[in-house]
DNA sequence: CATTCATATGCACCTAGAGGAATATGAGGG
DNA sequence: CCCTCATATTCCTCTAGGTGCATATGAATG
């Protein structure tokens, strides 16, 4: 079952409906012409961003009007915040990283980095390139 | 195939290994050990974190050390963000008028009507960070 | 009441992906 | 060289879930 706000927020879908009621609430027709999937998909996601609490409804007639329920995105918050600190850190080391050193060749060394338990020493670890450490 | 952030992270076992990262670089032995499910799912979970660029490789001989780069999860902050200011309005207008209502029904208007005129259309809102297929 | 509009639900199909067992790879040490 | 340890990869199975179609529900309207 769907329950985890960390799965409910996996799927694109979801997550461009509640891009869609940040705006304003909507009624399920409107975020259907808009996404351009089916009704029933839609409903069914919107049951299952119900179910997380992620959307409240307010029921005018036939009609279903979805509104966003930021609060249930606290999880997801608190998750990511000790990352954001570690994050920060990590450009505070990069920066004071490339503050002294661009054209040193970073092949001898095998240096301090060898066993440190818990102290997460910004060795160099080469991966593949990506974008990474953008401001 | 797993390359969206969003659907890396909506795995419980891929969380718990970035948490267990936070303090630390680990080899795999000891991300086993602490998990508790096999040793190749851990790969595996390591490899699909590996795409997402969320973690990075130390090689020391035979053993191989993890550590996160919590850069990739910019993209989650940059989504989740809206939603947080959004949330500290609702807390806002919930700080006003509170008389102790907590149950989350469909029982919420009359709040701020704006239908943005022309806000968001059902253009995508996302950007790949870096799509790269190697191997 | 019957009709119609708006939405929800059931059904069936299909793909992705998580998991484990077995095996391959690769680096050091006798 | 072979052996062993640490890790990666392959193969397989199984289930969750996303999708569309058809249909049910439910409210307003005449």
């Amino acid at each position: 079952m769907s329950q985890d706000v960390f799965e409910v927020i996996a799927d694109g879908t979801r997550r461009r409906i509640l891009d869609l009621l940040r705006s304003g609430e909507r009624p399920v027709g409107e975020l259907v012409d808009l996404l351009g999937v089916s009704q029933p998909s839609v409903s069914k996601h919107l049951k299952v961003l119900d179910r997380a609490a992620l959307v409240r409804v307010r029921v005018d007639g036939p009609r279903r009007h979805y509104s966003v329920d930021p609060a249930a995105l606290a999880e997801v918050e608190a998750w990511l915040a000790p990352f954001r600190e570690l994050w920060a850190d990590r450009l505070d080391a990069l920066e004071h990283h490339l503050d002294g050193l661009e054209s040193r060749d970073a092949r001898e060394d095998a240096r301090q980095d060898e066993r440190a338990p818990s102290g997460q020493t910004a060795g160099d670890t080469r991966h593949t390139p990506c974008e990474r450490a953008e401001r």
